[in-house]
RNA sequence: GCCGGGGUGGGGUAGUUGGUCAUCCUAGAGGAUUGUGGAUCCUCCGACCCGGGUUCGAAUCUCGGCCCCGGCCCCA
């Protein structure tokens, strides 16, 4: 029999429309602070993945010749695509651009609890406005996205330029390996790295500045970093809006093109891959041909907080089995078509059943049963029966249809 | 790419000193029951992940592969 590729899953309805309503509750959020909709294509010429990245992803990503030779990539993620797009299309388009998407992406690594090689991120990029404004309401859409779906998480705000700061002596290598260190908490590297190097001397404030989580301390540890005013007032935003995070300089993403405040969201209980967000201020559009356009965006590992909701309870919708007798057919069709111009979801017999086994089916899969029989179909009312409670009584269409209606949770 | 644990009908399982038609539950289809239910009874459907090896004989032992789960690496 043959098996579903690596790493990826099939989704049965309950899951789905488990799946759906987080999916509308985080577009809900977006849509309240004026983010819309687009979409990019699934896959992409391969270059845009490389240009900024290196070779290197390659071996992570799904590349493939197209008939007419040109190397392209399933997406890996999408943000570059979405810079692209706006280069391509909405280079004048007024100032800023709020723009998200939920979409999947997909990358070639060994699955495992919250990784899967096909995956779904519900993303947003604010694009051209470089205020501290613009960081802190970022953040406060993040933090609120996840608030509505009810995971139980952790938010780690901090900025790149304190790090930076302290080892701007150093090559631009060995920054990067000081941070890929400290991003790692692994101090025994740090240690080998600066002694390797003869700088000994940052070893205590860069241990220092990663393990503080208040901003005075980080000021005085880092010393003068050209943006402190403007984070200090995206922290001063935060606060006044209530957003719950905690402050983590250590936090160094493994993207070279953030360029200042950096966030991620930490769910509990996911194991290893317990990353469910992370976004920050980049900039990317000149990579690409652009201006060098300003930009704040974050993606949502939408699977991973999947995962950490664990199953939910699908909200409990009327549904009406449909049940006729051979003479009751004709009525029964004029009947189901009322109910659905209503918006009820109804399902009639296809298998050619008994009236009691209809009602047996209906049982199982609806919670009212209209039965149509050849009395109905004469006097034209309907039966409908509560299959929770066992009521039945013969009224109007019109009474059956408000009566469906009416029902909800509780 | 590395380490560990796994894979028996759609779902859940029994069966490993190798040995008749592979167990049971559940789900599904049909019937007893052509104007009223999920009970009961009966019938049907349906599996040893794939391939090689050892053997008279493999779900069981062995090798390789595939896939799943957890961890490492990586994580744009």
């Amino acid at each position: 029999m043959l098996q579903k590729p690596r790493g990826t899953r099939d989704f049965l309805p309950d899951e789905m429309e488990g799946r759906r309503a987080v999916e509308m509750k985080l577009r809900e959020v977006a849509r309240c602070y004026g983010y819309r909709e687009v979409c990019t294509p699934e896959f992409e010429d391969l270059e845009l993945f490389t240009m900024r990245s290196g070779e290197g992803i390659i071996e992570e990503m799904y590349v493939f010749e197209d008939k007419g030779g040109r190397k392209l990539a399933l997406r890996p993620e999408i943000t570059a695509a979405v810079i692209r797009m706006y280069i391509n299309e909405a280079k004048v388009a007024p100032k800023p651009l709020r723009w998200c998407y939920f979409a999947d992406c997909f990358r070639y690594e060994r699955p495992q609890k919250g990784r899967y090689r096909q995956f779904w991120q519900f993303g947003v990029e604010l694009i051209g406005a470089d205020t501290a404004a613009a960081d802190a309401e970022t953040i406060m859409l993040a933090s609120d996205m996840l608030n509505a779906t009810g995971v139980t998480y952790e938010l780690k705000v901090g900025h790149l330029s304190f790090m930076k700061n302290l080892v701007k002596d150093l090559e631009p290598a060995m920054q990067r390996r000081v941070r890929a260190h400290l991003d790692k908490k692994d101090y025994e590297g740090l240690n080998a790295t600066l002694e390797s190097l003869n700088r000994t001397d940052l070893a205590a404030s860069l241990t220092a500045l990663v393990n503080t989580r208040d901003l005075v301390e980080a000021f005085e540890i880092a010393g003068a970093i050209p943006e402190k005013e403007r984070f200090e007032q995206t922290i001063k935003s935060l606060d006044a809006a209530g957003v719950k995070y905690s402050l983590n300089f250590g936090i160094a993403r493994g993207l070279d093109y953030y360029t200042g405040m950096v966030f991620e969201g930490f769910a509990e209980n996911l194991g290893a891959e317990n990353q469910i967000l992370g976004g920050g201020t980049y900039r990317l559009a000149h990579l690409f041909g652009g201006d060098d356009v300003a930009s704040c965006g974050f993606a949502i590992g939408f699977d991973r907080v999947m995962v950490s909701l664990g199953d939910i309870k699908s909200a409990i919708v009327p549904v009406v089995g449909l049940v006729c007798t051979s003479e009751g057919r004709t009525r029964a069709l004029v009947v189901a078509k009322a109910l659905r111009d209503a918006g009820i979801r109804t399902e009639m017999d296809l298998m050619g059943r008994g009236l009691g086994a209809q009602l047996a089916h209906a049982a199982k899969t609806a919670n009212f049963a209209i039965v149509i029989g050849q009395r109905e179909a004469e006097s034209g009312q309907v039966t409908i029966k509560n299959l929770l409670t066992a009521e039945q009584k013969t009224v109007d269409l019109a009474a059956a249809i408000a009566e469906v209606r009416a029902f909800g949770p509780g």
